[in-house]
DNA sequence: TTCAGGATGTACT
DNA sequence: GTACATCCTGAAC
């Protein structure tokens, strides 16, 4: 029986004074899409430059190797760039696309099982100021509303806000520089005022329409709401 | 508010 | 050579 990396299977990793209450590695070992789903509302945690920039997690999307001809690792395709989703479950695949951007995806499942899920969406939580001047180069009060709307709502906004390049392929997921918890007092920050009730939604994945059948499974997960 | 088009580098065929 | 798990700008409405 495979554990869900609840509260009870959270790890504590003593960093710098502070302690950090991580999800551990066997939370990405089970089922893609039912990690892309429980993903939602978790809060992805960055140490950037010594400070830690957070947001919680809104909007996530299922890629399995096996049977999924969206997913760079189809058919047990390995190559260069998969080779990590071959590996142990609990570490970041980063690869750049259109040549300026980047995704941010979690390995998942068993060594030999190639699949992960891509985090789309996030919802600042902590670092702000810092999210904003890598962002955009402004400080927040100088967003315009249009720029506030869009911060961190795409794969590659995220990144770029939270300063994650391909350079970040292999981060481990279960260290101290790029981490999950279930709170962001597991990471020793303040808790932001919760969000009104929310309903989880799905539906299809955004910019597959080349993957055949694969392009209506619905394995994007998102937070609305309710 | 919506839409078209261009930017840009890597992986893979 | 082609495709790509994207984003921003500016024009038109």
């Amino acid at each position: 029986m495979k554990s869900c990396g609840g509260a009870a299977h959270r790890v504590l990793v003593y960093h710098w004074g502070d302690f950090l209450a991580i999800l551990p590695r066997e939370f990405y070992r089970n089922d893609t899409v039912g990690t892309a789903r429980r993903l939602l509302g978790k809060y992805l945690v960055r140490r950037y430059q010594g400070e830690l920039l957070a947001g919680r997690i809104t909007e996530t999307e299922a890629y399995v190797g096996r049977c999924d001809k969206a997913c760079h690792a189809y058919g047990y395709r390995k190559t260069a760039r998969t080779a990590i989703l071959f590996g142990e479950p609990g570490y970041a695949y980063l690869y750049l696309i259109y040549g300026m951007y980047c995704c941010l995806n979690f390995v998942t499942e068993d060594a030999g099982e190639p699949a992960a899920v891509l985090i789309r969406s996030l919802s600042p939580a902590a670092g702000l100021e810092t999210i904003s001047r890598l962002r955009f180069g402004v400080r927040p009060e100088e967003l315009t509303p249009y720029r506030k709307k869009n911060f961190l709502n795409g794969p590659g906004k995220l990144c770029k806000g939270f300063s994650l390049t391909a350079r970040d392929n292999g981060l481990d997921l279960t260290g101290d520089q790029l981490f999950v918890c279930d709170s962001p007092a597991d990471a020793g920050l303040p808790v932001p005022p919760l969000p009104p009730a929310e309903r989880i939604c799905e539906g299809r994945r955004i910019g597959i329409d080349y993957a055949e059948e694969a392009r209506d499974f619905p394995w994007r997960f998102w937070l609305e709401e309710a």
